[in-house]
RNA sequence: AGCGGGAUGGGAUAGCCAGGAGAUUCCGGCGGGCUCAUAACCCGCAGACCGGUGGUUCAAAUCCACCUCCCGCUACCA
């Protein structure tokens, strides 16, 4: 079991945390039903953010990332995350790894070198990664980084066709220089990747989604950058000494080499990582299929859906070429939104895992509140008081509730687990309930794994109630009190994945032997001991207050980033990884002012007049462009504006804005435009009067 | 723009692949009951023409076509 490794380059937040959690408690079912499993990740150390931030900060790319990787390796613990091994991609097992798979690709002749235009700085003599460039798109004309449109069309850009190119680091203007890089031909992998796409589990959208890539046409992938920091090209033949490996190239081997790194810590007669991955590449057999026998385990790689094309088209592509075995399974989990609104980190709007440490909360409600919040790869939404209702109702409520009252009466009444034999509709209850785990486990949805425990719990309260072993004799009282305390231990074993904190301590509650985490769900129907400790409550409800003041503490921040950043020209929601670009951006400019006047009069030639939008609606076909009607006073105007994605358009209607109404017409996308609407900078901030100057009131 | 995923009572969410009884469950609302338990739990009621339009069918939330909106990907962002 993988997840996606976390790039060390921010802080941890929920949006890390789902995923990482989720593969936690896919792990931890697994050895619920008797898997043998290993569950392995580590940081990403390499790549341009990183160099970034730490040529702003003066230090070492190495000295950055690993701080935040020790961050990382100290704060899953802390969420109950326990990795087998966490390791990082700028260890020696992962570099040497990584150089042997290419060394593969190589030897198997998929390899081809290329002439690629790279950016250089010429003061610092340094070749600039698109990420270092900055320029005019070619496309839409706005400001661009080199590989992306960010705040214009969005277009992606290759190397080489952003216009007037400016380094980031010096802000002096690049050129453009011919340089040789590697590429992967993944053509010569198309049939196999074309087999393995049908045979891959996991969620939909890991399956379908690369369909487009590996039945059409599978472009050459370049591997190497024009860096320092990165794992070196292995060069044996001389000429890429100055050349890295793209980070998507070493990236994923740290799935080996942190199962390696398992294996060696453990001894390969506990765990054998060859067994898992397969005997690798062999300089004596270069053709693939001869290979030695796959590994015989099934690996899963859990990780976000920005990156499924990595995981199903690149990473079995190369799996494939350097002998290595195929993944069984990728699980594509959705964004955490935040309040409803894509998260954020440069703008505040995210909840970060000290954060919530800090706010005093044990980390299984977050827990609980991460695996079953949605279907798996689904958007789930986090809001303060979401989890606070959450919590209480269906933790405290319902399953901790459940567990302490039956386990009290039990305590009090009977001192333990009362003799009495178990009931058949009992037992069937709790095989349904184990049924559902499994299918959880089977369908790859940690959503039913957890919901298994409270739905069984839900039952419990339902059994206890209608029961009312309170107005019972004692032997009556006791077959249902046998009954209760069979479905909590049943509860607490099932429970266990995604709450492993408080089912421990059940567990010790109920006097079992050893801990609920080796426990299997055969345990679910074995007699608990005949005598156990009085129970705690398990859990303590959210205080109201003190989540109204966490999210008015996030409220403020978003506020707060909001004003601060206003010229920084970001637009529209941004994903958790588009931010972490954010720390390579620097503050956008503003434009130097015109130098070259106008007479009074050319300036009288503007007619601009006070308006009202009437209505709004999305020009059919294009994205950014709105139809609006304004009410300009004496008339009622049609105008297109690129509004769309910067603004709500329904919130648009009966906004005062100020129109230019003698510019030429246009048509736009077929739809005629009469005037133009003005805005300020890149967010479109529409221009208003600021008291109620009549509608077609001139402006001077 | 192309591709993938999603849209289901006020909110959240299941069902869709393999079409068929009153569309699941939770929260919230209303009414009642109970008291072992962290004043919670249990029962009952109201509330959705399943994003839109059209089609296939005896029958469509489910299959097909087109469309709208949200998210992601589009190969040099990680």
């Amino acid at each position: 079991m993988t997840c996606g490794l976390p790039y060390a380059n921010g802080d941890l937040h929920v949006g890390h945390l789902r995923s990482i959690v989720a593969g936690d408690v896919f792990t931890r079912a697994l050895r619920s039903v008797g898997q043998e499993t290993a569950f392995v990740c580590g940081s990403d150390m390499h790549g341009a953010p990183i160099a970034v931030e730490a040529e702003q900060e003066g230090r070492s790319p190495r000295e950055v990332a690993l701080e935040y990787h020790e961050t990382y390796a100290e704060q899953f613990p802390q969420f109950g995350v326990e990795f087998d091994n966490y390791g990082h991609t700028d260890e020696p097992e992962n570099v040497e790894l990584t150089r042997e798979v290419v060394r593969a690709l190589r030897a198997e002749g998929h390899l081809v070198e290329k002439e690629v235009k790279v950016a250089y700085d010429p003061t610092t003599e340094q070749p600039l990664p698109d990420r270092f460039v900055e320029g005019t798109c070619p496309y839409c004309g706005e400001r661009a980084r080199g590989d992306e449109c960010d705040e214009g069309c969005g277009r992606h850009l290759e190397p080489g066709e952003i216009e007037d190119p400016v380094s980031v680091a010096t802000g002096e203007p690049a050129e453009y220089r011919l340089r040789e890089h590697e590429f992967f031909r993944l053509a010569d992998l198309q049939e196999y990747l074309q087999a393995f796409i049908d045979r891959l589990e996991g969620t939909a959208n890991a399956r379908k989604q690369p369909r487009e890539w590996i039945f059409g046409d599978l472009e050459d992938w370049c591997i190497t950058r024009d860096m320092d920091w990165g794992i070196d090209y292995p060069d044996e033949d001389g000429g890429h000494e100055d050349l890295v490996l793209y980070v998507w190239v070493d990236a994923p081997v740290e799935y080996i080499a942190s199962t390696k790194q398992y294996s060696e810590r453990v001894g390969a007669e506990a765990y054998d990582w060859r067994a898992v991955w397969g005997e690798g590449p062999d300089p004596e057999l270069p053709s693939g299929e001869e290979r030695g026998p796959p590994g015989r385990g099934d690996i899963v790689h859990v990780i976000g859906k920005d990156i499924i094309q990595h995981h199903t088209v690149f990473w079995p592509a190369m799996l494939r070429a350097a002998g290595y075995d195929e993944p069984r399974a990728v699980v594509a989990c959705g964004w955490v939104t935040v309040d409803g609104e894509g998260l954020s980190t440069s703008r505040g709007r995210a909840v970060w895992a000290e954060e919530y440490l800090e706010a005093g909360f044990e980390p299984d409600l977050l827990r609980y509140y991460l695996t079953t919040a949605g279907g798996f790869q689904d958007d789930v939404d986090f809001s303060w008081e979401r989890f606070r209702q959450r919590v209480n109702d269906e933790l405290v409520d319902d399953l901790g509730n459940f567990l302490y009252r039956s386990l009290l009466f039990a305590h009090r009444n009977y001192g333990g687990t009362p003799e009495a034999d178990v009931s058949e509709d009992v037992r069937a209850a709790v095989r349904d309930a184990v049924e559902q785990f499994r299918d959880g486990l089977d369908g790859y949805e940690v959503r039913e794994v957890g919901d298994a425990a409270v739905d069984l719990a839900r039952f419990g309260n339902a059994y206890i109630q209608n029961n009312e072993p309170w107005n019972l004799d004692d032997d009556a009282a006791a077959r249902v009190i046998r009954d209760c305390v069979q479905i909590a231990k049943a509860v607490t074993v099932l429970a266990e994945p995604v709450i492993p904190d408080t089912a421990e301590r059940v567990w010790e509650t109920l006097d079992e032997p050893g801990s609920v985490h080796d426990a299997t769900v055969d345990a679910a129907l074995e007699t608990p001991p005949a005598e156990f400790h009085e129970p705690a409550e398990p859990f303590e409800p959210v205080d109201e207050d003190h989540v109204a003041d966490l999210a008015a503490r996030l409220e403020e921040r978003v506020a707060e980033s909001d004003t601060d950043t206003e010229t920084d020209g970001a637009t529209g929601a941004e994903s958790e990884t588009e931010d972490m670009a954010d720390t390579a951006d620097t503050d956008a400019d503003v434009e130097p002012l015109t130098q070259e006047r106008i007479s009074h009069e050319m300036f009288q030639e503007l007619d601009m007049r006070v308006g009202r939008i009437e209505s709004a609606e999305p020009v059919e076909g294009a994205d950014e462009l709105v139809r609006l009607e304004v009410d300009v006073g004496v008339d009622r105007r049609q105008v297109v504006a690129g509004l769309q994605q910067l603004h709500d358009v329904d919130d648009l209607p009966g906004t005062r804005v100020v129109v230019l109404v003698n510019l030429e017409k246009a048509e736009l996308f077929g739809v005629e435009s009469n005037g133009m609407v003005l805005a300020a900078g890149e967010e479109a901030d529409l221009l208003t009067t600021h008291d109620d100057a009549a509608l077609g009131g001139r402006v001077r």
